[in-house]
DNA sequence: GCCCTTATTGATACTTGGTATTGAAATCCT
DNA sequence: AGGATTTCAATACCAAGTATCAATAAGGGC
């Protein structure tokens, strides 16, 4: 459980966000939402997760802060591409913040840690491979799994 | 839907199933499960899908047959190797059966169909990749979006 | 071919993950 | 500060999948 202050009974003096969540209340803003406490939280949360979490886990999280809510907020940064969905080998789903362009995922199997893989072009590959079979490629989804650094090394 | 034949009122005179349907009976049988009708009717329904179905498609094809053995058998086919996920573009997640080796998708958006990209060789990009990154690949999740033959000629 | 052991079935209850509803409260704009 | 509108939280609801369990059916030994 993150240590972090959550005092929700007050109203006025705005728990201080970490600079993450300014940004990303900002990112909203750009696009005609609000800027509530309770958003506030769950984008914070997420922030703060070392890890693709699952929203039950988030509404785990924020007990002060309704089910819809988390729910509503996550699909908000989903629609926003601010939180991407992670899938995890046995097909779960997941959710992780992340930066808006298009990258894929290394997923650590044995700690559950999550990089991004940014320089990535296996889209040229993939579109010779989509020709061959008669597809023209549009799109594609892909993770890789293994064990990072840290893993490897125990 | 399917013009198969699907009188399953009477008992002994096993409606004559397509030879997938005995193919995969005899590999289930390999693993020690018996060879039941209603296991069949799951399977022949399996295979007479055109393109990635969900769970609760298949019981919609089969009011006979309850929906825990629907769910008892697909699972059972996912276990053996011979039914895979595939992962649409939006997140949602379906069935398809398919031969027993690695392979990826080719997801048609406009009219779902699949097909498999059997000779793909990305492995050997993704290992760089992911040791670049630190990681050590130990496997991966892939699918191809885009339009079939047949739906970039329209 | 018959019987017995064991896997399988189906009906239903339950669990889980997510959405719709609705009155109340907070936000933003001027 | 005032007021229209978004957003909230609680709850009811829905859909997808699993567990339970008595009844049934496969398959192997004789």
């Amino acid at each position: 459980m993150p240590a972090a202050a959550q005092h929700t009974g007050h109203n006025h003096p705005r728990p201080r966000s970490p600079a993450v969540v300014d940004d990303i209340v900002a990112q909203l803003a750009a696009r005609g939402c609000r800027d509530t406490e309770p958003r506030r939280l769950v984008i914070g949360a997420a922030a703060a997760q070392g890890r693709p979490f699952t929203a039950e886990e988030l509404c785990a999280a924020l007990p002060c802060v309704g089910r819809a809510t988390v729910y509503r907020g996550l699909r908000l940064l989903v629609d926003a591409e601010l939180l991407c969905r992670v899938l995890l080998e046995d097909g779960e789903m997941r959710y992780q913040l992340s930066h808006g362009g298009h990258h894929h995922h290394l997923l650590c199997v044995a700690c559950g840690v999550s990089a991004d893989l940014d320089g990535c072009d296996v889209e040229g590959l993939l579109q010779d491979a989509a020709r061959t079979a008669g597809f023209q490629m549009s799109g594609h989804w892909l993770e890789i799994y293994g064990r990072c650094g840290e893993c490897v090394a125990i």
